[in-house]
RNA sequence: GCGCCCGUAGCUCAACUGGAUAGAGCAACGGCCUUCUAAGCCGUAGGUUACAGGUUCGACUCCUGUCGGGCGUACCA
């Protein structure tokens, strides 16, 4: 309907005389009163200023000379200071709930990003540990980006990167040794900064199992590093696949060291000025770009600094011929995006092409106190904990019910709590209740000819119809901006038209017309209640 | 100090990216089950959108400043 409203607006604007880029965005909205119609446009708000003319006066002319479908369109007025408000036609709603029902799983998907191949990488949590409750956001936030993106004709590539070089992991491994030893009885002490989580002991416990004591002489890390790295990925997988998250590709950064890629990119950098020597180390000029100091990409130890390999990384995901790669990452990195960004745009990529999600802590609050976490001292929540405690679908739920740009308080308690304040319950609850009725529909009753959708002209009937059919123009927005709450927002709105329609209008025992014609509504409900749980990874059960 | 993000009802958060009278849930109060799931519905109350200016037809949204909170600000990842 956006498209088909802004489409007549554009024709009716060819009387003024405009050139093209005096045309503004024709912008269709839905006015939050009722009285001001179903769609709304403030296009002549917005050209007043170029035409030189009150709004009115321009809003009287758009509207007299606009050719609109009477299928389509009930009304048209002009209201306020100038606002176009449209009133849609009945057909128009049961033609649409009628396209609901035909397309029944496929009901939402739009094209606009057909052909478009798009890698989104997230989660990219180095094998040090079990996931905690900070990376189940972003691996969330991730996943449901991706299903959006897809939803929208996109083909989309969920990639892992990770890191199993640095010092980080030389800690893990000589934390496994210490276990180790410790399991057989020997003195040994963590080292300084060591791991301390109990998942350390099972890893040290793994391999007395598989080694017995033939470890005790072995001086160095790389057995005890590699144990840990396969048992904690294991880990981290079986976490994911908990949450329905399946990524198609793992990336290690190992990759661009090998490839000779970091080389090539440091010697870029140089030839375009771009890189200097400076006390040992080679600096890359980040002041070119607008940041205050030049930043290190390769330590005097002659060691990258993870910008480096970042840069590389970047560039090899648009040499796999990408159209778009996207990043999700907790606010506590953002300060190194820009210097990626410099870097593939001195590379001679396109930093359009890079795009980032990112989102703010996440603070678990349990008996009503906020819990602080640190992977390292093992005081941590880990994502399995919490699905223990909440499940899968709650977990989900409450990782996207929030913009990523703001905090997000997990309250364990209010997860936990059945019904009442649990708002996932209430979006699944109306979709059982639908299938409730839909069962003894189907045993009391059987229907020849299609529906007489016409029959539907109540008012809830209708406002249900009009929040369904918003459907496909919510996903857009969403996958737009990346803000999957925005789904989630809708989809109560649409289970709370639902509830209210179920309280105003009977299904069973009307007159057998109305039966079939509310039925199909209800299925149409569920249907879209159905797919857009589907889009957030939660389960729409058919009876609670 | 500097940079990014945030500040909206008692609490947790929305507000379609500048639109018309700022909305939900929880908490509080009142009402509704002999008919399709009361995990529900209807109603009442709750606001100077942190504060002060500015931009314009119009500001929670953009700009400047102040206050408060978070995260960065390493030759750590």
């Amino acid at each position: 309907m956006k498209s088909y409203l802004r489409q007549i607006i554009r024709q009716s604007l060819t009387q003024f005389d405009l050139s093209e880029d005096d045309i503004p965005e024709i912008q269709i909205e839905k006015p939050n009163q009722p009285e001001h119609g179903d769609s709304a446009s403030n296009i002549a708000l917005n050209l007043a200023g170029v035409l030189k003319d009150n709004p009115r006066n321009i809003a009287e002319q758009i509207v007299e000379n606009l050719n609109y479908d009477e299928r389509k369109v009930a009304a048209v007025e002009i209201a306020g200071p100038g606002f176009i408000n449209f009133r849609y036609a009945e057909n128009y709603l049961f033609d649409e709930l009628q396209a609901v029902l035909d397309q029944e799983q496929d009901f939402g998907k739009t094209t606009s990003l057909d052909g478009q191949r798009i890698l989104l990488e997230f989660v990219s949590a180095n094998p040090t540990g079990p996931l905690t409750v900070g990376h189940g956001r972003n691996a969330v936030l991730g996943d449901t980006v991706a299903r959006l993106l897809e939803w929208t004709g996109a083909e989309v590539d969920r990639e892992y990167y990770f890191n199993n070089a640095g010092r980080q992991m030389r800690k893990l491994g000589q934390s496994v040794r210490t276990r180790y030893l410790q399991e057989l009885g020997q003195e040994a002490e963590l080292p300084e900064d060591g791991y301390e989580g109990e998942y350390i002991r099972d890893i040290a416990q793994a391999l007395v199992e598989e080694h017995g004591d033939k470890l005790v002489d072995e001086e160095g890390i790389t057995v005890f590093k590699e144990k840990a790295e396969s048992m904690i990925f294991e880990d981290i997988q079986a976490t994911l696949q908990r949450m329905n998250i399946k990524m198609d590709s793992f990336f290690n950064e190992q990759e661009v060291y090998d490839d000779g890629s970091i080389e090539k990119a440091v010697e870029a950098f140089r030839e375009k000025d771009l890189a200097y020597d400076k006390d040992g180390a080679t600096w890359f000029r980040t002041t070119n770009f607008g940041k205050d100091k030049d930043t290190v990409l390769i330590k005097s130890t002659g060691e990258p600094t993870y910008r480096l390999p970042d840069i590389a990384y970047h560039a090899n995901k648009l040499d796999r011929g990408y159209d778009q790669c996207i990043d999700v990452f907790g606010a506590d990195h953002i300060d190194t995006y820009p210097d990626v960004l410099s870097g593939i745009q001195a590379l001679g990529y396109d930093p359009d092409k890079v795009d980032v999600v990112v989102y703010q802590f996440v603070t678990i609050v349990k008996e009503g106190k906020p819990f602080k976490m640190s992977t390292r001292k093992a005081n941590f929540i880990t994502l399995d904990e919490l699905m223990d405690e909440v499940g899968s679908d709650i977990t989900r739920f409450f990782f996207l019910m929030r913009s990523p740009n703001t905090h997000l308080e997990f309250d364990i308690a209010e997860a936990q709590a059945e019904g009442e304040k649990n708002p996932v319950f209430y979006l699944q609850y109306a979709h059982a209740r639908i299938h409730s009725i839909l069962r003894k529909v189907e045993d009391e009753y059987s229907f020849e000819n299609d529906p007489n959708l016409g029959l539907l002209s109540h008012e809830s009937e209708s406002k249900l119809i009009k929040t369904m059919i918003r459907f496909p123009e919510m996903i857009q927005s969403a996958a737009e901006s990346r803000e999957p709450h925005r789904l989630i927002n809708y989809l109560e709105d649409l289970a709370s038209d639902f509830t209210s329609f179920y309280h105003d209008c009977r299904i069973l025992g009307e007159d057998e017309g109305l039966v079939q014609a509310r039925t199909a509504l209800a299925k149409a409900v569920a249907q879209v209640l159905a797919n857009g749980l589907g889009i957030l990874g939660i389960s729409a059960p058919e009876q609670m």
